[in-house]
DNA sequence: CACCGTTCTGTACGGTCGTACAGAACGACG
DNA sequence: CGTCGTTCTGTACGACCGTACAGAACGGTG
């Protein structure tokens, strides 16, 4: 390496390129030659620096993997200061919540052992922390649509500033998720 | 047509692994060959009864459309009134929500005229329908949190009876628009 | 029986995808 | 200068997809 310029470098632009895409059109709807036009290189040349093109979503998740472990162990005194937490997480990590959520743990295509059977795990996870033990069917749905409003939201307000979607989701969040009445 | 018995029909053989299909991993990532393995027929013989493979879609979509134009065309007394009709219109048609939310209106690869054209406007029309005019930020971020937690909820809660579901969405979603607290 | 439309099979084609591999360009280092 | 590792290009391969087309099986109709 010749000067690592950590902002300029070729890896850091294919990063922020897939990330983008990905954000937009999918994982499975991104292609290497999309990566490469973007940021004016060939395919190969991306699948040079990302061998299997799961190490890209893998480099892409890897800031969020201490987060999402942090969470699921953590106690929390409340069900709504978890549901804070997890907001907080989805928020931060907005730009590949997608790719988290739908891509990676999407279809049940995934062979066991792959990363995409620890992502839908970390989703039932959360979806079973949110509907309690022995959940009945509206504490199901209630905690699915938590999830979904927090998913939802969050991608499709890539535009506004973080603390602003932060606060307006978990309003949003909370009230549906104490929404028993 | 020898017999027409509508239930044992093939191209309703056809229709109901497509549906199931389509739920489950998604438009894009189902093959022909998937649907036929299911029915146990081969990929050319469903692509001699649903020639492009968007009929397919399109036929599962149809009993859905009349439902959609008479939601987005009506008036509605209420704001409550209209996110009622929605949740019973997303309750009624939640094998086919994924479809219609996540596949056809998915990328932004559809090209003018097609149905993904179509999908895509309903979608940001529920939406703006559900932000109102000029909404701020907060608005934006709300309505979102309540398209996605109709869509989560109702396609992860398929085993569950329509009127639980739809109840308990109801609670949900109006708890999550009225959060402006 | 001859004819026909419907239904399904087998084969093949073009396209796109991820991947593998040989080699060119080039700065670093001895 | 020669050699090396890094980075990127060009080409090609195999797998999979949707689609097109010719033909077999078969019941209905003349």
């Amino acid at each position: 390496m010749t000067t690592l310029e950590p902002g300029y470098d070729t890896r850091s632009r294919i990063l922020d390129a897939a990330r983008q895409l990905f954000a937009e059109r999918g994982y499975a709807a991104t292609s290497l030659a999309d990566i490469a036009s973007a940021v004016g290189l060939t395919k190969t040349a991306v699948a040079y620096h990302f061998h299997p093109k799961d190490r890209l979503a893998a480099e892409l998740i890897a800031p969020a993997a201490q987060d999402i472990i942090a969470l699921i162990e953590s106690e929390f005194d409340d069900e709504h200061a978890f549901l804070e937490a997890l907001v907080t997480f989805v928020v931060r990590h907005r730009t590949i919540i997608r790719l988290i959520m739908e891509d990676i743990g999407g279809a049940d295509s995934a062979p066991p052992g792959s990363p995409g059977e620890a992502i839908r795990a970390f989703r039932d996870c959360i979806h079973a922390r949110l509907a309690g033990p022995d959940p009945d069917p509206a504490g199901r749905v209630r905690a699915w649509a938590v999830v979904g409003s927090l998913q939802y939201a969050v991608v499709k307000t890539g535009d506004l500033p973080e603390e602003v979607v932060r606060e307006a989701l978990l309003a949003a969040a909370s009230a549906a998720y104490g929404s028993s009445a």
